[in-house]
RNA sequence: GAUCUCUUAGCUCAGCUGGUAGAGCAUAUCCCUUUUAAGGAUAGGGUCCUGGGUUCGAACCCCAGAGGGGUCACCA
């Protein structure tokens, strides 16, 4: 054990062993039988009734013979009263003076049995009879207090701490939890809302040999019996139309998705998308289907469908606004650019000053052109339609314009939150658009797809009409949850790996050689000052000399008048 | 990737023009039987992120590095 112990991780650990030698298995193995959670108790509060209860001890409040404590369990707190002579009987007092008052931290599992009541000031409380250990912590929680005016004193807040210990922050921020609780709520909503439609969940590899369904740099690992490359899925777009190819009506995945990209607010390598096919579909019901199923969310998981996004009010509410993206440009710039060519594109890119590459086509340009004087103006949600057929190579061509597709994209708060089409279904074109965009790829579009010769092929066999969506889960989960960072809505989030300091990587302590140095110049007593010249180190250097040999216990500096003496020890 | 910024006790943070580090909570010891972030008294606790440099002297100034956060670029 090399890792240094703070002062208080030592008494903790002292506690341990105490509890130990009196008998107290601090880590006892036998169930504990909880009958009652804390928020349940508060809302059904009657007194005098007998609860088990089993929690991290939160808070002491010692008043001689008698104190008050928190316990937290997985829904809040109550206050427990523990009152020496309720909890010990006999003449015995150990188990309150020691136990209790001085063996138990705050952070320590305990397991309780007693009796409702409510205290002088009206607070509802527990007093116990029973106190039982039922796990040390051997590490100090941060202590966050509330006063009665909600304000939160010390709280944990730092965003690197937070994120790396996850299950800290979980312990002292109750809102954290909650954010994750609504994130859990919001997936189970929407998978009831889908298997109730009859669709089918499924799962997909995430370890694919071909990386398709998405623009996106992957993830790229190695099978070493196969030894083939694998990659981590950018999408599972391609196995879900298989599985229409085969015969199912609608089928949807709650999938992770690994992109090797930047990482900032919005972005993380890994995150989930909802993706769903449903077979003889197109995007206009795919729009219904949407609106109607983020609503039921909303009411289910808020109860309203009005949500609060940073300074806006966003309403959930059916039917969403639709525009289509020419549209959409022309009422943002006034710019026409209905069957526009590349070249016309470029000079209209200029003119606006949106800012181009040599690599981008004709889609490319008009979703810069989208990006970046559209996108942010859709706050309450809005269903943008009809994306240039370059840029949607897995889309159907629109019904009434071949330079368009069958596409949608739902902006909330000036994000993309979905994306969905009338999936192509004809594999010869499929095949014609995919080849288009490996072109693209020799451009030097490094997002450019492979070409996923057996997905091809099942188109071959014929997939009926199908409408294809992908939800972002975690912008989902941020819009509702009010939060605008990604890492807020996921456990954990992905962060450069922490480094520990442990036996293999702290030095052992042994004396530097200036250390060793300057023990040779010293002899039985002398001036600090003497010494320091004798050395002939820099005043860095010094400094860092004599606090080294003062922590290792080799000298001793002490004060004679005003001189600084100096002795070996 | 560019740029700005932060890193001080277990936690939250002060720390002036460069002069050997402070507070509150937490911890330890003692007193206290219905308290509400903080009862009273006393005490201990520091690799000032790391490594160099400047200086008589560095938490503070300079350089390099690590980690975090913000903004921009790219992506969902």
């Amino acid at each position: 054990m090399a890792i240094q112990l703070s002062e208080q991780e030592i008494q903790r650990r002292q506690a341990l062993d105490e509890m130990r030698k009196r008998g107290i298995e601090p880590f006892p193995a036998a169930l504990f039988p909880v009958d009652t959670l804390s928020k349940q108790l508060k809302q059904d509060f009657i007194e005098r009734r007998q609860v088990v209860m089993a929690g991290r001890l939160m808070s002491k409040n010692i008043m001689g013979k008698a104190s008050f404590a928190d316990l937290q369990d997985s829904e809040g707190r109550m206050q427990l009263y523990v009152n020496r002579d309720e909890i010990c009987l006999g003449e015995d007092k150990a188990l309150y003076n020691v136990v209790f008052k001085k063996l138990l931290d705050l952070g320590d599992f305990i397991g309780i049995k007693g009796e409702t009541f409510v205290t002088g000031t009206g607070e509802p409380s527990v007093k116990i009879t029973e106190l039982h250990v039922l796990a040390k912590a051997v590490k100090p929680l941060p202590v966050v207090k509330t006063d009665k005016d909600g304000v939160i004193h010390d709280a944990f807040t730092d965003p690197e701490l937070r994120y790396r210990m996850r299950y800290v922050d979980l312990v002292v921020n109750p809102d954290v939890k909650e954010t994750f609780i609504k994130r859990s709520k919001i997936m189970t909503s929407m998978r009831n809302f889908l298997s109730n439609k009859g669709y089918l969940e499924v799962e997909t590899p995430i370890l694919q040999p071909i990386p398709g369904g998405a623009a996106a740099r992957p993830f790229i690992t190695h099978h070493n019996s196969l030894d083939t490359p694998l990659y981590l899925r950018i999408a599972n777009e391609l196995y879900l139309k298989r599985l229409i190819v085969g015969g199912f009506d609608g089928v949807f995945e709650f999938a992770k998705a690994f992109r090797n990209e930047g990482m900032d607010k919005t972005h993380n390598p890994e995150f989930t998308m909802m993706e769903m096919y449903v077979t003889y579909k197109d995007y206009k019901w795919m729009m219904e289907t949407t609106e109607q199923m983020l609503e039921t969310i909303c009411m289910d998981v808020l109860g309203t469908t009005k949500v609060t996004i940073g300074e806006n009010q966003v309403d959930f509410k059916a039917p969403f606004k639709r525009v289509t993206m020419i549209g959409a440009i022309k009422d943002h710039t006034g710019m026409d650019i209905d069957g526009m060519d590349e070249v016309h594109l470029r000079e209209v890119c200029a003119k606006l000053n949106v800012p181009i590459d040599e690599t981008m086509g004709k889609g490319k340009l008009i979703d810069e052109i989208f990006g970046e004087k559209c996108e942010g103006s859709y706050i309450q949600p809005t269903f943008i339609t009809d994306y240039p057929i370059e840029m949607s190579p897995l889309c159907k061509a629109h019904r009434d314009n071949p330079e368009l597709t069958e596409r949608f994209e739902l902006m909330v708060n000036g994000k993309e939150l979905a994306n969905a089409y009338s999936e192509l279904n004809d594999p010869i074109d499929q095949r014609k658009r995919l080849e288009e965009q490996a072109k693209l790829a020799d451009r030097g579009d490094d997002e450019a797809m492979f070409i996923d010769q057996d997905f091809l092929r099942a188109l071959e066999y014929g997939m009926p009409p199908t409408s294809g969506i992908g939800i972002g889960i975690d912008r989902l989960t941020m819009f509702l949850t009010g939060n605008d960072s990604i890492q807020e809505v996921l456990l954990f989030p992905q962060m450069r790996p922490e480094v520990f300091q442990t036996e293999s990587n702290v030095p052992i302590i042994e004396l530097s050689d200036e250390g060793k140095a300057v023990m040779k110049f010293l002899t039985e007593q002398m001036s600090l000052g003497d010494l320091k010249a004798k050395s002939e180190l820099s005043n860095k250097k010094w400094d860092r000399v004599t606090k080294e040999l003062r922590s290792a216990g080799k000298i001793e500096i002490w004060k004679d008048g005003e001189a600084l003496m100096v002795k070996e020890v």
